[in-house]
DNA sequence: TCATCGATGAAGTCATGACTTCACTATCAG
DNA sequence: CTGATAGTGAAGTCATGACTTCATCGATGA
């Protein structure tokens, strides 16, 4: 799957801020959708809707036991995060760096 | 202003593929508007839309020289950026570990 | 000075997406 | 079995947001 629709999925899905409360919420640890319904006061259909996109984006996993639904963080999505800031972040100091030496050239700190 | 507005406007706007690109064009240098248009293929119009996000995200940061506007790359939303993700981390990983005290099991990536 | 170029503002279109309700399935307790 | 509980699926509503076009403005260079 191309790496642009995972980063496009990551950020849509932070995006919103009723899904950064789900994930809020779920880093204090696990809970089934209506235990994340409740204090949204949002219906559990509309959770379940956001649990899928979260899901989709890998920021959260979640499994069925019986009736209940059991939700928790799930590091990739995170992780997919933290590399795309860091490669940007890269990306543009390394162009300052060699701005610094061409505007710099007497002797930089 | 409210922490969680700015996280808000930084997810949102980098929610957007066009956005993005934006981004990963003045990563690599400076640009003008039009500048960043062309390759995109939309008008200059949505672009300066685009930026006005951006600017408000503190993702970007722009300066008009007579007629031209210069967009570059603002470090201040990236760092916030990266601020929330280490935080969320942080609390789960502190849950984990606790958690694993108890017992005792399993690594991940 | 005048034509052009870069950018902006206003207003409209069109799709997407965040919800809801309602009907339904599957599980668990009595 | 019966009834409550936890969640899912389908379909509809409503707002937001990503574009466009058109008109305009200020800077610039011939």
């Amino acid at each position: 799957m191309s790496p642009r629709i995972e980063i496009d999925r990551l950020f849509q899905a932070l995006g919103d801020p009723t899904r950064r409360a789900i994930v809020d919420r779920l880093s204090l640890g696990p809970s089934s959708v209506s235990g994340l319904a409740a204090p949204l006061e949002i219906t559990v259909t509309a959770v379940a809707q956001h649990l899928q996109v979260l899901e989709a984006a890998r920021l959260v996993r979640t499994e069925k036991a019986g009736r209940v639904r059991t939700c928790r963080i799930a590091p990739e999505g995170f992780a997919r995060l933290e590399r795309w800031i860091a490669d940007h972040r890269a990306q543009w100091e390394r162009r300052l760096d060699r701005l610094g030496d061409v505007l710099a050239e007497d002797g930089d700190d």
